[in-house]
DNA sequence: CTGTTAGCGCTTTCAG
DNA sequence: CTGAAAGCGCTAACAG
């Protein structure tokens, strides 16, 4: 309503970089001192409705919008209200929607997430975590590319809480929330097998990553249930692309014991094993489970039998962990199985030929 | 080598949460002023080599970090090294794809992104554009949700760059990087037409996003270029999402004259279309062209033909302008635009059935 | 309920 | 080539 105070910065033009108004300039107009300016601010609850309203409108009038950065330099806590989310590649899909998970419960707490894409580089790793360190974060989410992670000790101490999401740290004590691959991988086998194979090839992706391992006991253990025997042409780990995928499914179709049907144990070589397959007019004829779900599975013909990660869940479930740890949890780190659930839709059920 | 400084910090118990170093811990262990310290830090020349060597000794020794927000709050340009992104969903392929072109180029600058969902709702918008300007971040890359972009006047006025990609700005003189989509639109529906249809339906995303409108009218000058009619049951525009286009396609399959090609003019278009196509098993006889590619759109059979847009290149040359308007580049607002090409998969070239 | 003073960690003057 | 003092925008710790 009354305003007492003149143009206070002079003639500014349209064109000239105006500067934001600082906490002293709202003081200023309103009237106040600027702690009152950070009372009402900050909502504290000790200040008048009088002031209150003055200050408002004067917020309001000079479009003043707080600098985080600056407030928590001084703050106690020295949260920044940033996290960063290191992961595999933002523009793949199981990163992307462990993204969004972690965007989504990340902006409920007024809090901005840094993505970063580690493309399995360790030395990416250390750069971002570094980088994230400098920018004073309030926690790491971490989808690890290297093989130790004892460097991140430091930074723990020092205050900034880590969580790993899909693999688990080495060298270090964190939390963790990973997906049950070796159940997963099991089930995907035993359906495989339930349904007539007993010539089960194994697919995977490269071997450092821990997540391989596991898939790779998994198939072992549902052979083993199943009385069968694991043959050395069958098994195919380490492979980094679908390229490869493609052309070791291509080999063991070549061999004069092909199999009937294909577990492949990770996105990219389901993805290669499909397109040999298709080349060679096989795809409705050697059955194929894949482990993650991946975009257009269901429109592809024959449509794929999937293990489906709940990748919304871990994402959710790390950041949760994240956020309690940011919150000053100091209980023992613990590790989380998030369950993998068995999607039906068509390859894995195609029977072996008669023989 | 010669460390002549005891520890200056008394006690420190493993496991008490360790302090991080300053500039002053630094300048004390290297018995210098702090100022030397930040000089050292900068790559400022002026230090002599062994200053630096002491200086550079005790950062190592403290593990320090300097703080970055701390610098640019003091510094002359303020910069903060971080930008946001603001686009659809970073999940989705297209904003994926998106995001990590943006991410490559700050890298390049030392620069962190925050990533945030607007999912098409305007609110969300300035909501983050709101939080994004609280960081300080140096400038804003969008993929705008709103109607109107007025409001953003303000933030460019005092100095954080606005650059928009895939969709232009309304009311607000902005840099924009934009994909041809109606010179694509016209190609796709040229090579149904050359394929010997005169029966192509078009089927459009949301009516109010700006790419929509593009694609439509690029739809109708190709049906010009070729003398054919536009029928009125031969446009569905404005379909939200794939069900809706599934539906759209069924009620132009069971009219009385359905069409013998379909233009889908968006992503979950086409896919959406495609679905229903596969239900009735008219995949391998209604020729589809879509816009925009999509994962496993050669995998699917036949395989999609589609106007695939150049999404790196788009995320390239709009975080390029960007960064260009952070280093102050004044020039007036262009807009530039972004080449599409066509994909000739075999989805496209199916000929219409004989009359 | 309100204000004053000091200082977060750093860079900018401006002196030597 | 080096350093002392001031201050970026804000909050903590005390006053009153």
């Amino acid at each position: 309503m009354q305003v007492s105070v003149n143009h206070s910065d002079g003639p500014r033009a349209a064109s000239e970089p105006a500067r934001r108004a600082t906490m002293r300039d709202v003081a200023a107009l309103a009237g106040v001192s600027i702690k009152t300016v950070s009372r009402v601010i900050n909502g504290a609850p000790s200040v008048s409705d009088g002031l209150r309203d003055r200050v408002t409108g004067a917020i309001a009038r000079l479009d003043f919008r707080p600098n985080l950065a600056a407030s928590s330099l001084r703050r106690a806590d020295g949260a920044t209200r940033q996290i960063a989310l290191l992961l595999e590649d933002v523009a793949n899909p199981f990163s992307a929607a462990l993204s969004r998970a972690v965007e989504d419960a990340a902006r409920e707490r007024g809090t901005l997430v840094f993505a970063g894409s580690l493309d399995e580089d360790p030395l990416r790793e250390t750069e971002l975590v570094r980088a994230a360190t400098l920018h004073r974060v309030d926690g790491i989410l971490l989808v690890p590319a290297g093989p130790d992670h004892g460097y991140l000790e430091r930074e723990v101490r020092s205050g900034t809480p880590v969580v790993f999401a899909d693999r688990p740290p080495r060298g270090l004590a964190a939390d963790a929330v990973l997906a049950t691959n070796e159940e997963g991988a099991r089930e995907a086998v035993l359906h495989l097998a339930d349904h007539g194979h007993t010539e089960i090839a194994f697919l995977g992706g490269e071997r450092r990553i821990s997540t391989s391992a596991e898939r790779l006991a998994g198939y072992r253990a549902a052979l083993a249930e199943r009385g069968l025997a694991e043959r050395p042409g069958r098994v195919a780990d380490d492979l980094p692309d679908a390229g490869s995928a493609a052309r070791a499914v291509a080999a063991m179709l070549d061999s004069g014991d092909p199999p009937t049907a294909l577990f492949t144990a990770q996105n990219l070589v389901t993805i290669g094993a499909i397109r040999t397959l298709q080349e060679r007019g096989l795809h409705g004829r050697v059955a194929v489970a894949g482990f993650d779900d991946f975009p257009m599975a269901d429109l592809l013909l024959p449509r794929v039998t999937v293990v489906a990660q709940d990748v919304a869940g871990i994402g959710a479930l790390a950041v949760r962990r994240l956020f309690a740890r940011i919150a000053g949890d100091a209980s023992p780190p613990r590790e989380e199985r998030v369950p993998t659930s068995l999607v039906v839709r068509g390859s894995g059920e195609i029977p072996p030929p008669p023989r």
